[in-house]
DNA sequence: GCCCTGTCATACCCGACGGGTATCACCGGC
DNA sequence: GCCGGTGATACCCGTCGGGTATGACAGGGC
């Protein structure tokens, strides 16, 4: 009677999020009638309306959008138990997870730190095997809260650390990575306004899930596309400072003095509960 | 096919709980069969072995102990979900949440803390009806976990704030509460070391659940009993500096030197997107 | 050793519900 | 007024959730 199905919660997000029962459908692989009705015996289960269908469009009403959020959350809290659960699929010891654990790290990452990271685990005797998953398009946030990671590297402030427990790890300065020959790169340090406005080096813009943010720099969607644009001396970028080991001999560093220092941040599911992760957390923060 | 249904997990929560076919069924107000069958269709479906049916008992595989722990978090968000939209209700502006706001306390926490924030937040221009919800026997985290609460007032180190996100109130001592003839309440100050091991004041036990902690003294259900025991001579408490509002005559507060501080947090879901939430927290922070 | 008890699994049945197809009701635009 | 597009309704069917009855199997008392 007062129960939610991960299934009505699922077909409720997808028309949410297209506002459209027909596209919602389509990319349920359903057809529209059948989840019309789970709509309504959702609304009817509540108590409470949803949506609001008005003649040309669906939108949300104030409970509609408290359950986008709220069953976000139960749906990515859901997956997870399942990715997890099917992760520790062989491990029928009843001590805890032992297989391996899943380690989500932006690609653009300090390769410094993952290798001293990887390399101190291995010796602890709590170890488990590690897989290093790069999230190049995606964000770890989000592969902790659907359980694709147990633990991540991230970097405030570009991550929110919101919800989930973590300690710090390294904080670093950030530099303006330019082509070698331009007049800027001579300077012994720059701010955030030298570089921000510079007509021939046109910021880059990353392109995210397919959507482009309008702009006048140039697009790239992998860090080695930037590297050659930088060489190429079409843009400039801006990296946290480790990013100097991946410096091409066209590429030049110079220090900004200005920018917020990026600190890196060891981060887990608030209710984690695994030995192995508690040991790679010891192990990272001793380092 | 590679979705876990909340009454799957229902299910499963309930068997690994219980241990036991049977009695998990009568919990769930069902048969056994059924039960048996919805277990085995969700070990299938996860393709792992979450019980080991051993002769004489069922026992939870590492799997099927990952799943407890997860399972658990995901059927409260599941259940949040369905709470806070319901509560969400009414109110069909777009703009969020502008209902009520549930606003967990435990009962011995400081009433001047809260009177002073309610009375605040009322002047506020974002402000919600606040409903008070005194969590006499259930943990607070709980509460905000599985949506009975929106937000609460948590005093660390005694509640875990581990997955939410919060702001620190008020820091206090704390001070033992002895009978106002007891030698001990003469002196100005103790330590805890003084008061643990008194052979006629044994500290009380707050039985929780149902199930009562084994130790000498005397088992307790609120704050009356304890206070009206400690009048009698009969055990003395420890407590925050703030439970000095109500004392009786019989009672003597004595602060205590080495106890930890008390620091008195609000938190709310990590996830929170409410303005009516904002404004509180905003006046909470403020006061 | 035998039976009894307690456990979980299997067999079978039924009603309900999830899902599909066809169609309706309604509105905006040409 | 017709048409395209929306979501809702009507009807049908297969699957599945749930119940009852029963089986398989181990352990304990006599």
């Amino acid at each position: 009677m007062d129960t939610v199905e991960t299934r009505e919660l699922r077909y409720f997000m997808a028309v949410a999020e297209e506002l459209h029962f027909g596209r919602a459908a389509e990319r349920l692989g359903m057809a529209q009638p059948p989840l019309s009705r789970a709509i309504q015996r959702l609304e009817r289960r509540l108590g409470v309306s949803l949506l609001e269908r008005d003649r040309r469009g669906v939108s949300l009403t104030g409970a509609g959008e408290v359950l986008l959020h709220e069953g976000r959350a139960a749906l990515d809290a859901t997956t997870a138990a399942a990715r997890r659960t099917r992760r520790a699929g062989g491990a029928d010891r009843p001590g805890g997870t032992r297989n391996r654990l899943v380690l989500a790290v932006k690609a653009a990452a300090s390769h410094e730190l993952l290798r001293k990271l990887l390399a101190a685990y291995a010796a602890e005797p709590d170890a488990a095997e590690v897989e290093v998953l790069p999230s190049g398009t995606c964000e770890q946030g989000e592969m902790l809260r659907d359980g694709r990671a147990d633990v991540a590297l991230m970097h405030a402030p570009f991550n929110s650390l919101v919800g989930f427990d973590s300690e710090e790890l390294l904080t670093e300065g950030q530099i303006a990575i330019l082509p070698a020959g331009h007049p800027l790169a001579a300077h012994p340090a720059l701010s955030l306004a030298d570089i921000s406005d510079i007509p021939d080096l046109p910021l880059a813009r990353w392109s995210r899930h397919g959507a482009h943010p309008p702009g006048p720099g140039p697009e790239i969607h992998d860090q080695t596309q930037l590297a050659q644009l930088i060489a190429l001396g079409r843009t400039v970028a801006v990296f946290p400072d480790s990013a100097r080991a991946w410096l091409w001999a066209e590429h030049a560093a110079v220090p900004l003095t200005d920018a917020p220092p990026v600190v890196t941040h060891i981060a887990w599911p608030a209710h984690s509960r695994s030995l192995a992760l508690a040991a790679l957390i010891r192990t990272a923060t001793g380092l």
